[in-house]
DNA sequence: AATTTATGTCAGCCATATTGACATATTCTC
DNA sequence: GAGAATATGTCAATATGGCTGACATAAATT
């Protein structure tokens, strides 16, 4: 779906400058390889529930909207928001689009009646879980190519790549993901 | 710059349906952990450049138009877009504003005059620079916290999370840039 | 001379994000 | 109970960064 062209003739092709012993504390080479290799993986991460979701007119905003309804049900307006670090007047027109097309309901609070809580359907899940077993077939294929301990390895490799602030409630909403009895409305 | 609130109640909590035994080949449980920890560290990875590009009335766009020509310089407008994977118009505008504020210029081709290979300014440089220099300061800090082969950890899983058939041209582009001299036009 | 290639550009469209203002219902607080 | 704060929704305008299609130019290739 994607591929790369590497013709590019560099105009100069000599030895690399100074060997860079990274000193301790200030400024480093540059990680480039980490970056560009960020760039490329999540590119072909995201990209394959692209196909499926352009097939429905949908885009990556609805996957996200998706996916965390999917995992988090009942999670409350405010909270997806926070987590998709988006203003309520972008979820707004996705997550019309996911309701009114059946994939994903509210639900008046029962504590705080203005609360509208949100659920994946039946028709919103199985979505979900589509979208979900493309990407776990991407993992599990990379996991399964490299020893066992990768994938405790990558967990925390990404885990550190995160905000220090966030990491905790990351750690924690995916923990009680995991926990939550899946249950529709 | 992003936090997340997590008082979603979920409306049951009881225990996981069954341990789900990954059989080989078949469908799997969906790597939850995987999937959300990739989608909030690049989240925050892309993060940090953005407050500096936003200074410059500069998008994500313009960061890695200027981050490949300042990794390949004399890159070909056409290689470009296959790294990219974009098209030329949706290039055009940004590289444009590039080259306008003087942070990227272009040359003609010597062995094919109707090339117009790219290169950054110094100003280009001085900016390429300081955005990896931010990403870098975060992928160094999450590897300290780890082991000492957490690197090649690292590089491993996302070289594996790469499509098959583009794996050996990033690979081959990533150690491209790491000897090329870095030079000006 | 004709074709192909590399690039640029015009025009219009779409998806997704933003800010700011305002409306409504509900809950909390004094 | 009145007033403030909260949760959500909505209207309007705007920006960014993608897209397609059509067309133009210059240079290389055949």
């Amino acid at each position: 779906m994607a591929d790369i062209n590497l013709k590019v003739r560099a105009a100069g092709f000599a030895d690399r400058p100074g060997s860079a012993t990274p000193g301790p504390g200030d400024a480093r080479e540059p990680s480039w390889d980490i970056i560009e290799l960020l760039f490329f993986a999540y590119r072909d991460f995201v990209g394959d529930p692209d196909v499926v979701l352009s097939k429905l007119a949908f885009g990556r905003a609805h996957h996200r909207v998706l996916h965390f309804v999917n995992r988090n049900p009942g999670i409350k307006v405010a909270d997806l928001l926070g987590i998709l670090n988006i203003t309520k007047q972008s979820l707004g027109r996705v997550l019309k689009q996911l309701i009114d097309e059946g994939y994903v309901l509210q639900k008046e609070g029962a504590q705080d009646r203005r609360q509208r809580l949100l659920y994946v359907t039946a028709k919103g899940e199985a979505l979900a879980s589509k979208l979900a077993s493309l990407q776990t077939q991407r993992i599990t294929r990379a996991l399964a190519e490299l020893g066992p301990g990768a994938h405790e390895a990558a967990r925390r490799f990404l885990i550190a790549m995160i905000d220090a602030e966030n990491r905790d409630d990351v750690v924690r909403l995916i923990a009680r993901g995991d926990h939550v009895r899946k249950q529709r409305a």
